[in-house]
RNA sequence: GGGCCUAUAGCUCAGCCUGGUUAGAGCGCUUCCCUGAUAAGGAAGAGGUCGAUGGUUCAAGUCCAUCUAGGCCCA
């Protein structure tokens, strides 16, 4: 028996938070897991959000996407373990700290102490992931939080350095000198994707400075002779050594006003300006090599330097053609200065300033060295032009301060070894959506760069390495493997520093005392070894982790192509030889209503946590699955979301509730199978079944998109055409209808259920927990049946409502309401003479006609012929010659023409076409549009015609105005309250003698549809029920 | 400078892979209709050079090229 069930859901956050209670006293979640056991494997990673700050609606939609395709596994069969995960180490969270205790940097931290600072840091993630489980709850994502694997645990941290191990023992893991950027204020190097998060666009100087030549045949030819170099970075002037020139380039010595300057001669024109200059001669980059001149700075000492080089990678593109090299800050200046033995010059120190010492600019950041540095070169004549310069910089992506590119050692990843490697095993992966696998991810992975690993830091992952004072290296797998080497058990020791540094071990080399080596790594290579660290792998959860590896299914936003999708990759690439996920779907971000990013700084970030409290976690659910394409971004506001509420679940939820209504006001139960045998009926259970395989095909193809299009589409069809024209057939508590409608609804909310989990789960417990599995997410996946998938019916169905479509457009242009019947209306369409009597006795009672009539059959004369050709089937057949044959058949005589086509015995007609032969076209090849000539309201469209006769005798009108009457009881007693099936008593009251006619005359009629058991002419005139003319007046009373 | 994505009604978006001659939906506006479930539903109206140009084709919103604008990512 089904529950009462409320006509609306007036509080949809109430509702839901009934249902995780419901969930949570049944355990449903785990029992949905266990009663899968068996069943095959379906692997899915959570990529473990950063416990650095409270969720944002983002987090929704990467975790709505990452619930419903395990979901939608689990109903098919599948064992799909879902453990949450928490990324608890970082810089993030250094930060956050940071600026909790008002620290302004790693003094402030080594002052305070690490053992406490890493405390706070511990602290900090325990509260932030309280905030991420609330929401994952709230928004009823599905994982497993009591088994979360922690990055910061020992278990992970264990895994980590053993995978670390595997990549050191196959040589991949070393120390490095290496210019990359840094940031001054964290102290610490930035690995490229962290890089990657943190372009701003800022005004840099673009300066050009002149260096005199003070040696060689060239200056000897031309006196005076000025190197023009180009530059962004004026602070780095003072670290100069050399400057490069493109071998196999052209450059010019030009005389410019007094000045006799070399420069490139692609862009000698740009930078000196057109007809400003004359060229005194021009030479190959190679002849310029070691060319001697003065530096445009003397502020620290830079023996054995300043001279030109070759830099193959100086590029003609902007500037002047010669690069002012730094080997202290740039990458490919280091690489450039290495082959000619120059010194490496740095003068700035850890925190980004300049070394107290040196004059000028000693103490000074940076950044802010550019000004003094510029004045002075002005001062002495060497400023050749000066402006601002817009460009993208790459920044701290948490402390936005401007990186400096820094020549420092550090750990790295040699993942460049193994690039053929990460490429082929990205052609092995699934991409959703496809371009992202060669174009934005292709390209990063082709471009690849050795991973910067380690980081100069407190709160990570301790490197797991110790150095001897030789210089010997040990790589340490686990807490057990460091208590052999020290000779002491630490298995308990907490892993982070500090106290890991105090672990002394013998060197296994030389037995001296080795020490940790002080870094801690990248934490996004802890996220990428989740997929063994999870389990605590080798040394424990070695099934689970064989079990599960490689994923079936991950799924985050685009911004981590660069971030957990290649991290994932490369440690399970590197540690494992295959990468560590199958399918990989890539969602869009979020924008706000205007299209701009959420972010605190603008003020337009919407709480996630709000917004399922004022639309209901189904709706924003809905609307992150099913709104616009997944993979694109997509803007998010509250319209949008209480469209879904509105437009597809209250739609869902009033029909369960008809159904509901009508099934307890007839006591009927759910059971006995009825056999469908109402053409309604086996339509609706046809496209029911459809919906189901649609539904399956696109969730397995992971298109959420499509999903909710044709589960959206199935409600409407069947709120808004099966239970409207089977209203009568529950009124009368048919068991078929109702049969149906139950099973149709049971199709829906379980084809539902893995996007939105609360209404669907309110639903069965509604309707058919009784006779089914206690949960929906308990039940299977629906088999659809396709027996009962009758296309021809659909195509049937579709034509009965493009009929009414038509013959409501009829209606209403002639200004005739639906409720008042008419005689007869004539039809035409292609399908027309197939349909079945059940379908027209459909289309006759949706136009309230009593006869219809084929058009085709009505005599000649009254019906106007119009022939459009076909494009569509003349261009497949006759390709070139399609205009002419149309231009025939336009020609021709419209009737004439059909009555051939539709002439019983013959193939079709011919045509005649200049200069074809034989052309013979058939009925499928033309539009035939068919109209009566007067006398008939008509509407057409793609060759079907409906024309209504407008004639009204006398008896249509008295049975139209009991029609009226009939709905205006109907309304009074709505409005009155009754209960469906309450009995009335009807008075009724009229000045005019024909209204008063038509209620006599059809009173049975009347009584029936109002279940009156007595209609009785009233004398009264005040209160009751009005028709908007004031033609009658009527009273109803309980029985 | 490179890569990718996007451009269709006032707004939000389908349609494009697989070309067919009247380009759709929702929201909003106007008029009308229907309604013993519905915060619904239906019809009509207003609103489109389908970003621009060129090409392929009998036929282009759809395929190709170039360009423009916006966005994302990278150097």
């Amino acid at each position: 028996m089904y529950r009462d069930v409320p006509a609306r859901i007036d509080d949809a956050a109430a509702m839901e938070a009934q249902i995780i209670d419901f969930w949570g006293e049944r355990d449903i979640f785990h029992r949905s897991l266990a009663q899968r056991e068996n069943g095959p494997r379906w692997s899915f990673y959570e990529g473990p959000p950063t416990a650095n700050g409270s969720p944002g609606t983002h987090h929704i939609e990467a975790r709505v996407f990452k619930d419903v395709f395990p979901r939608h596994r689990t109903m098919k069969g599948y064992h799909v373990p879902r453990q949450a995960g928490w990324d608890c180490h970082g810089l993030p969270v250094e930060l956050a700290v940071e600026k909790e205790l008002g620290f302004s940097g790693k003094q402030d931290i080594e002052a305070f102490g690490v053992a406490e600072f890493n405390e706070r840091c511990r602290e900090s993630v325990l509260r932030h992931v309280d905030q991420f489980t609330e929401l994952t709850e709230r928004m009823g994502y599905w994982v497993d939080m009591d088994r979360a694997y922690w990055t910061m645990s020992p278990d992970y941290i264990e895994s980590v350095w053993w995978s670390l191990k595997q990549i050191f023992d196959k040589g991949l893991l070393a120390q490095d000198h290496r210019v990359s950027p840094y940031c001054p204020r964290c102290g610490t190097g930035l690995s490229d994707h962290e890089i990657a998060q943190g372009y701003e666009d800022v005004v840099d100087p673009s300066v050009y400075v002149r260096f005199p030549v003070t040696g060689g045949d060239l200056l000897e030819r031309f006196p005076g002779l000025t190197l023009l170099v180009w530059t962004t970075t004026p602070w780095t002037l003072v670290s100069n050594v050399a400057v490069a020139v493109q071998p196999g380039a052209r450059y010019q010595v030009v005389r410019a006003g007094d000045e006799t300057l070399l420069v490139a001669a692609e862009l000698a024109e740009r930078v000196l300006g057109e007809g400003t200059y004359d060229v005194l001669a021009e030479v190959d980059g190679t002849e310029l090599e070691l060319l001697p001149y003065r530096a445009p700075f003397d502020l620290v000492p830079v023996p054995d330097a300043h001279y030109v080089i070759r830099g193959d990678y100086v590029t003609t593109d902007d500037g002047t053609g010669l690069v002012h090299i730094a080997p202290a800050f740039g990458a490919d200046d280091l690489a450039a200065a290495k082959g000619y033995g120059l010194p490496m010059v740095n003068p700035v120190g850890a925190d980004g300033t300049f070394e107290p010492e040196v004059p000028l600019v000693g103490g000074m950041f940076f950044k802010k060295a550019d000004q003094p540095l510029l004045s002075d070169l002005d001062l002495r004549g060497l400023l050749f032009r000066h402006e601002p310069y817009e460009h993208s910089y790459p920044h701290c992506w948490r402390c936005h301060t401007p990186l400096i590119y820094y020549a420092q050692p550090s750990w790295f990843i040699r993942t460049t070894d193994r690039k053929d490697e990460l490429l082929a095993q990205n052609e092995g992966t699934n991409w959703y959506p496809p371009t992202i696998q060669w174009g934005r991810y292709g390209d990063w992975l082709r471009n690849n760069i050795d991973w910067a690993l380690s980081r100069d830091r407190y709160w990570g992952t301790p490197l797991p390495i110790w150095r001897c004072d030789a210089g010997h290296l040990t790589a340490v797998g686990s807490l057990a493997e460091l208590s052999e080497l020290a000779g002491r058990d630490v298995a308990d020791l907490d892993p982070h520093r500090p106290y890991v540094d105090d672990v002394l071990i013998p060197c296994p080399e030389c037995g001296v005392p080795a020490s940790r080596v002080p870094e801690v790594i990248d934490c996004w290579y802890d996220s990428g070894a989740m997929p063994f660290a999870q389990f605590g792998f080798p040394h424990r959860g070695r099934e689970q982790f064989e079990n599960s590896y490689p994923a079936d299914f991950i799924c985050e936003a685009i911004d981590q192509t660069r971030g957990w999708f290649y991290t994932l990759m490369a440690v399970g690439t590197l540690v494992f030889d295959e990468s560590s996920y199958r399918n990989v779907l890539c969602l869009g971000h979020i924008l706000d209503e205007e299209g701009r990013k959420m972010s605190k700084h603008l003020g337009n970030v919407l709480d996630p946590m709000q917004l399922m409290d004022e639309h209901g976690a189904d709706s924003v659910r809905w609307f992150m699955l099913a709104s616009g394409s997944p993979w694109q971004a997509r803007r998010v506001g509250h319209q949008a979301i209480g469209e879904v509420w509105r437009k597809v679940l209250s739609t869902y939820w009033s029909t369960v509730a008809f159904q509901a209504l009508y099934a307890r006001a007839s006591d009927w139960h759910p059971g006995g199978t009825v056999p469908p045998e109402h053409v309604m009926d086996r339509w609706a259970l046809s496209r029911a079944h459809r919906m189901v395989a649609t539904v399956d095909d696109l969730l397995d193809r992971f298109d959420s998109q499509g999903a909710g299009r044709e589960l959206a589409s199935f409600i409407d069809d069947l709120s808004n055409w099966y239970v409207r024209r089977s209203r009568r057939r529950f009124w009368e508590g048919d068991a078929g209808a109702l049969a149906t409608l139950h099973e149709c609804l049971r199709l829906l909310t379980l084809a539902m259920a893995p996007l939105t989990p609360f209404i669907t789960e309110r639903v069965w417990q509604d309707l058919y927990a009784d006779t089914g599995p206690e949960s929906v997410h308990l039940a299977d996946w629906p088999t659809a049946d396709a027996d009962l998938i009758d296309e021809e019916l659909s195509r049937d169905m579709d034509l009965v409502r493009r009929l009414v479509d038509l013959g409501r457009t009829a209606r209403g242009e002639a200004g005739i309401g639906t409720r008042q019947p008419l005689a007869a209306a004539l039809v035409s369409a292609p399908g027309w003479d197939g349909l079945s009597a059940e379908l027209r006795a459909l289309v006759a009672e949706e136009l309230n006609c009593q006869n219809l009539e084929s058009l085709s059959d009505a005599a000649g004369d009254l019906v106007e012929v119009s022939v459009k050709p076909n494009f569509r089937s003349l261009g497949a057949r006759f390709g070139k010659q399609t205009p002419a044959v149309a231009a025939a058949l336009t020609a021709l005589d419209p009737a004439g023409l059909v009555a051939q086509l539709r002439a019983p015995d013959e193939p079709g007609a011919s045509v005649h076409v200049d200069g074809m032969d034989g052309v013979t076209v058939g009925i499928d090849d033309v539009v035939i549009t068919e109209t009566p000539r007067e006398g008939w309201a008509v509407a057409s469209q793609d060759g079907a015609t409906v024309a209504l006769d407008l004639h009204l005798t006398p008896e249509l009108v008295r049975l139209g105005t009991a029609r009226q009457l009939v709905r205006v009881v109907q309304e009074a007693r709505k409005s009155s309250g009754f209960d469906v099936s309450d009995r009335i008593v009807l008075r009724w009251n009229t000045d005019d003698p024909t209204v008063a006619e038509a209620i006599d005359e059809h009173h049975a009629l009347i009584a029936g549809e109002v279940l009156a058991t007595r209609v009785e002419r009233a004398t009264g005139t005040d209160d009751g029920f009005s028709d908007k003319d004031g033609t009658f007046r009527v009273w109803v009373d309980r029985v």
